[in-house]
DNA sequence: ATCAAATTATTTGTGTTCGAACTATTTAAA
DNA sequence: TTTAAATAGTTCGAACACAAATAATTTGAT
């Protein structure tokens, strides 16, 4: 008899997610910036002066996005504009000293507790799970198959939420 | 040596969840609903008439959220409010016959897309991967541990995003 | 019976998110 | 060189997302 863990493996997956929502909310509440400021913050630390199009990407957001979030950091003083003297297209992008300090000072207990949860495991199997991950994602970014290709009566499928309600997703409407 | 796999794999499932973003954009766009429109009518679908808290939770979306999703399915006329008759602050939805016969022609490419991927790994290892998940899951949501302990000059971690910046998360700013 | 506390949904305010349209600048091609 | 195409960032519009405040109703305690 086949057992069916996709489901179930999908449910762990959205859960762990949700979980990391959490922490990142314990953490920003800690600050008084929201978790994209913070990750923005935190990139630039780590980056150092980067145009706005780097920054985007390295924190997989669209330039739309980014740009209103750096709007909110230079309000608060944590981060300047520039415009690149090279290319005067590019706004290039640093942390005030203020901003520097608070990046420099946040904690990261998300990373520490996932780190702690997973060490804690047999360490034979980690290994095996990062594979698969992987393999999985791999196999998930493969090319598209079709899209709406039934219409029969009762498809109703019978378990669970799978889709994640996440984030945006606008269409014409 | 030991070898780090915990960032690997938050990187994995990070990667997994944008996947499954795009997914979901995917079937949204063949639909001309949102994700979150479509996970609410499949709920109702699921589960019948229900009040807009009962709905709320089993979306996983605030009451707030759900409040402005509806009054959108509505102007669609996919769904209607009625007061409740044993209990008149409750607003329940129904879906309409128009919502009905949306959510039932309702394909889940994602879904589809996961299982397929997932089957096609070594299946000895399926039952393991859905194992850790639940046992990192459990461990992550453990009790709480002390938020900005510390202030320390160069606690800049190197390695890379941890953190999703996903959802919401304000604080009072 | 009465009234405080709890519950249910909505409103309000701030912030996130992205696509599409727009401006400015640079690059490349004719 | 002159101009078309590509690139960088911003603006705009629509939808999410949620906490806090509000309104309506029910429950529970006295």
């Amino acid at each position: 008899m086949e057992t069916d863990y996709s489901s179930s493996i999908l449910l762990s997956l959205r859960q762990i997610i949700r979980s990391i929502d959490r922490h990142n909310k314990q953490l920003s509440s800690s600050s008084n910036l929201t978790i994209p400021q913070l990750v923005c913050l935190r990139q630039l630390l780590i980056d150092g002066p980067r145009p706005i199009g780097e920054l985007a990407s390295s924190v997989c957001l669209s330039k739309a996005t980014v740009t209103g979030i750096i709007d909110r950091l230079e309000n608060k003083e944590l981060v300047h504009r520039d415009r690149s003297t090279t290319d005067r297209r590019k706004v290039v992008l640093s942390l005030t000293e203020k901003g520097a300090s608070l990046a420099k000072n946040m904690p990261w207990p998300l990373q520490e507790r996932f780190k702690v949860s997973l060490s804690s495991l047999d360490s034979t199997n980690i290994k095996l799970i990062d594979d698969t991950l992987k393999n999985l994602l791999e196999m998930m970014e493969a090319p598209a198959i079709e899209i709406w290709p039934y219409g029969g009566e009762d498809a109703v499928p019978v378990d669970a939420e799978i889709i994640l309600p996440g984030r945006d997703t606008k269409t014409k409407a």
